[in-house]
DNA sequence: CTGATCTACAACCATCTGGTTGTATGATAG
DNA sequence: CTATCATACAACCAGATGGTTGTAGATCAG
């Protein structure tokens, strides 16, 4: 499946694949290696159509990748696009320590004008 | 409202408030100062009242804070929620670049065991 | 070939989501 | 006091979500 991340639809796929518990796990433990789907089911206590379904969402999101091996589908976390979340709430950080410098020279200048304490 | 978001259901709320442009619009614009919920609302078409639910959700997940001035609630971006969230998909990158240092270990291992080409 | 295993997918269901409108309350302006 | 503004909240609705069971196709083991 081709997944575009870029948009802002994308980025509501992402977000919304990591907001799931079981989802999270299933991306923390599948970074380690690749695994089959039946292997991944075997660790949560829920019906193998239902972690199916996770990692549908996951495949949608491009959070992982699924590549052929046999009947076995073998399940892979694309840290790419875990970095490319982590970008965007970078960004939002960044915005921040930007308003703040602002803040600080804002107050610098009122210094100046107001001539300062010394 | 008290929030907490270490727990696994206040991370899922964290990413669920996240998985919405609208909500990550509002969460980018408000780390810039601090707006009432009615200023907000100007900024996107929809009713007040769907904008007020947004606020919600990002408050319930500890993202923004509202502060009372008058008879307006002031939104504002708390950027240490955000940080957490992307402390959270730090560790999932840091997971595989241990990964792949264990690879490369392996891979160099093998080479002494087998001679390696020099 | 036969049976077992892995995966896919549809149908169903209770609950949640994201929007709407309408009503109520509190604070400010005149 | 009255009217207006900012907010809160309930009720409602269509559609999505997260689980279930059941069925069917592909591949592997013997």
């Amino acid at each position: 499946m081709v997944v575009d991340q870029t948009s802002d639809a994308g980025v509501d796929r992402i977000f919304h694949a990591l907001a799931d518990g079981t989802r999270r796990d299933i991306l923390a433990f599948a970074v380690g290696g690749r695994y089959s789907v039946s292997e991944l089911a075997k660790r949560y206590p829920m019906s193998f159509a239902a972690v199916q379904k996770h990692v549908a969402v996951l495949e949608g999101a491009g959070l992982i990748t699924k590549e052929r091996r046999g009947r076995e589908r073998l399940v892979r976390t694309d840290v790419d696009t875990v970095q490319k979340a982590r970008v965007l709430l970078d960004g939002i950080e960044e915005l921040w320590r930007v308003r703040v410098d602002r803040i600080d020279d804002l107050l610098a200048t009122e210094k100046r004008i107001t001539g300062g304490e010394r």
